[in-house]
RNA sequence: GGGCGCGUAGCUCAGUUGGCUAGAGCGUUUGAUUCACAUUCAAAAGGUCAGAGGUUCAAGUCCUCUCGCGCCCACCA
């Protein structure tokens, strides 16, 4: 053995012992275990978190196969729709290029191509990071026969009423040209201005016999005047004494003249600016609601590209919305309809990928009906069926949940699973849902069909992801493992993932996908500071591979961070667990030198009768509760715990005690009973510890275990986990 | 506006249902060793557990308030 641990010496021959013994493969006639790993983005290479999972999920994986248990940990790519078309459209720029420049087919062709070129990086990378995963059974979220599961999951809903094309106020943008669901829009606290503009009344409105002075306007505060143009109507409070008799009554639009009524509506807040709100309901989701309710008109004066359409006029139509405010403000200043303006501070959606303010616009879109999905899975969190080993990420979760609203899930772009449906005309009222172009419409006999061109939300498929992957990965996974132990994830996508697969799985299923819920925190770097390319703080993980070892790395992402917080890894933390390696080495040599060099008989732990000292008890019942505190904290998800115990034991009981006892006894033995009980104890000591240790540093536990003499299995990967509790 | 969480040694954090002199890693200081150890060992310094009040035989741990910090959610026109 070389005097100091080379972890690049050894890992990858060690990866391959493990592969080669097909030990990733459930063994046994267990109680089944299983992981469905959270699947890494097909195109790209892993970063922090992605070692977080691996080392948690990892470790929970090994524990249990020791343990005996039928254990599975399903690995997975994923697509990652929005994600990598915004890389390759990244790509496309740099060339010059847009992906508006291909048509849809040959763009998703390219992008198809460019992430089979890159998909068995990560997966290249999850190995050097040691995970045990199962690779014969490993799934692409864009496999024919998961595509399969997920038109009937969206069949399904459809025919449960479940699912429904409406016209709503989405959250666009214009950047990308695709909608987003709620949760992709990110928030940013912006000085703006809130402008008050008056609009004339046409006519007083009915209010004979009351006292109020008969106003002959009314005032309205915004921050985007240019909407005005689309405006619908004006609404104020029903209960607002000021508005009263304005109730009903018509007002002229500024600039354009047009008519629009003053409508009464709870939403508005009488606290909030005049307490007279512009309703423009084609670009505010609020808006929206109260044209519903009042049933007034859309006009859509913003489009797609963020620049006024015709309907805005022949003024402003082509400008840009910022060009068009100004311009509008301008016109109002000067036709005298600008009461005031004042500065405003206030949050606006932005694109969470490129940062561009989003626009609210109408348009028709595929939803999900949310509420009675949320609330099965609320029911089913309730009962414990699915239970958080966080009691603060199920109050996070049932908040939501319990707020929860319909669910966009077409996305406008072109990498993703194509929602099978086809328009039998089109004003696409009429349409089937078919994976394949069908042949006739049984509704309305048409023959010829519009293909839709939207393609699902990826997380609407890798919602999905736990059922689907198990249903089509071999005969009987699902019904052996389905519902799964564990799902481990960022906390990050909670709501994004977590909580639509509980919904979906509940729902295709009728079983939850996950029996338990670990969430783990975010990777920050010794500043506290969340990494970033543009900070320049980010570490690699596969850098810290290559210098220092998997095994250290791994240590460091449990050692010191727990309830499922957010993890601060630096390299000093790194550098610490490193010596750990190189100290668990060493002590290892030495204990396997002096059990070879008893060269008068081979050394055979059955063959010892031992002799127990008072130092030998204590060491073996140091182990003993050693291995009952490291069990009971990995059933408890304590990782930080259970690798504290088995470091502390390793370091200060085996190295510092143990060790240092057995040396007197070997060297200057007093009786070879004595020495032999010594040589027993080192033995015995460091067999139960790699045991111990390997779920946390799997690679160098088991290239010692390979030179342990008299070791009963043939790789330390499918040995028996020392402690029962 | 609503919700969640955090504030414990210089730094990063543990501390299970309240129970002996509050712990770990890194860092610092002193001594020893190079006899398995790209070192290691022994020892030490360092905390009024954010602050105030309360419950209790007993509180870092439970309750209330205050201060500071972070995050999430929301139809802030």
């Amino acid at each position: 053995m070389n005097k100091a641990y080379s972890s690049q010496e050894i890992e990858q021959k060690i990866y391959q012992l493990w592969e080669e013994g097909g030990f990733f493969e459930p063994q046994g006639t267990g109680e089944p275990y299983c992981i469905v790993m959270p699947p890494p983005n097909a195109n790209e290479a892993l970063h922090a978190g992605h070692a977080v999972f691996v080392t948690i999920e990892d470790a929970l994986i090994r524990y249990h196969r020791m343990k005996g248990l039928k254990a599975l940990w399903l690995p997975g790519a994923d697509h990652a729709g929005f994600e990598t078309q915004v890389v390759f459209e990244k790509k496309l720029e740099k060339q010059g290029k847009s992906r508006f420049d291909f048509d849809r087919e040959t763009l998703f062709k390219m992008i198809w191509d460019y992430v089979q070129e890159n998909k068995d990086v990560a997966k290249d990378q999850l190995k050097r990071l040691g995970a045990s995963c199962d690779w014969s059974r490993a799934k692409f979220t864009l496999d024919p026969d998961i595509i399969k599961i997920v038109y009937g999951t969206f069949e399904q809903m459809h025919k449960d009423s479940l699912i429904y094309r409406g016209e709503r106020v989405i959250n666009w943008c214009p950047k990308h040209q695709t909608g987003f669901s709620e949760l992709e829009v990110k928030y940013e606290d912006r000085e703006d201005k809130l402008w008050y503009i008056r609009y004339d009344l046409k006519s007083p409105a009915a209010s004979e016999g009351r006292h109020a002075p008969n106003p002959k306007s009314i005032v309205v505060a915004t921050t985007r005047p240019e909407t005005m143009l689309g405006d619908t109507a004006v609404a104020v409070n029903p209960k607002d004494k000021r508005y009263q008799d304005l109730i009903g009554a018509t007002v002229r639009l500024p600039l354009t003249n047009r008519e629009i009524p003053i409508v009464a509506d709870e939403v508005v807040e009488m606290e909030f600016g005049t307490g007279a709100v512009k309703v423009t309901p084609a670009h505010d989701q609020s808006d929206f609601e109260i044209s519903q309710r009042h049933d007034l008109p859309l006009i859509t004066v913003v489009g797609k590209t963020a620049k006024m359409t015709e309907e805005a006029g022949r003024d402003y139509a082509g400008l840009k919305v910022e060009e068009a405010r100004t311009k509008i403000v301008a016109d109002l200043k000067a036709q005298g309809f600008l009461e005031k303006e004042e500065p405003y501070k206030h949050s606006v959606g932005v694109c969470y990928k490129c940062g561009r303010t989003i626009e609210p616009l109408v348009s028709k879109q595929w939803f999900v009906k949310i509420a009675p999905l949320a609330e099965k899975a609320i029911a089913a969190v309730k009962k414990g069926e699915a239970k958080f080993t966080s009691s603060k990420y199920e109050r996070i979760f049932m908040h939501w949940m319990n707020n929860i609203r319909d669910w966009n899930i077409s996305r406008q772009i072109v990498w993703g699973i194509r929602i099978p449906v086809w328009y039998c005309n089109q004003d696409k009222t009429c349409y089937v849902i078919s994976d394949k172009k069908p042949d006739k419409c049984q509704k309305c006999g048409a023959t010829e069909f519009v293909a839709e061109e939207d393609t699902f939300d990826t997380w609407f498929s890798s919602g999905q992801w736990p059922f689907a992957t198990l249903q089509t990965t071999k005969e009987g996974d699902f019904e052996a493992f389905y519902p799964t132990s564990v799902m481990e994830t960022g906390w990050d996508i909670l709501f994004f993932w977590v909580a639509r697969m509980l919904m979906l799985g509940l729902y295709r299923t009728g079983q939850v996908p996950f029996k338990n819920i670990y969430m783990h925190g975010l990777v920050r770097d010794k500043d506290k500071q969340k990494m970033s390319k543009s900070k320049g703080n980010v570490i690699n993980p596969l850098a810290v591979v290559d210098g220092y070892g998997a095994d250290a790395l791994r240590m460091s992402l449990v050692f010191g961070s727990s309830n499922e917080s957010d993890i601060v890894l630096s390299e000093d933390k790194i550098i610490a667990h490193r010596k750990f390696a190189n100290k668990i080495w060493n002590a290892s040599r030495f204990t396997l030198s002096q059990l070879e060099d008893s060269s008068a008989d081979e050394f055979n732990p059955t063959q010892i009768k031992p002799k127990y000292t008072q130092e030998d008890e204590w060491i073996l019942e140091e182990l003993k509760k050693t291995a009952k505190e490291v069990t009971q904290n990995l059933e408890k998800y304590k990782f930080h715990e259970a690798a504290q115990a088995i470091y502390h034991f390793f370091w200060h009981s085996f190295c510092d005690r143990c060790i240092e006892d057995a040396k007197k006894r070997i060297y200057e033995p007093s009786s070879k009973e004595d020495k032999q009980t010594a040589q027993l104890v080192l033995w015995t000591v460091l067999y139960d510890s790699l045991k111990l240790l390997h779920p946390f540093m799997p690679f160098i536990t088991e290239e010692i275990y390979q030179k342990l003499p008299s070791r009963p299995k043939k790789a330390l990967i499918i040995e028996d986990w020392p402690s029962k509790i």
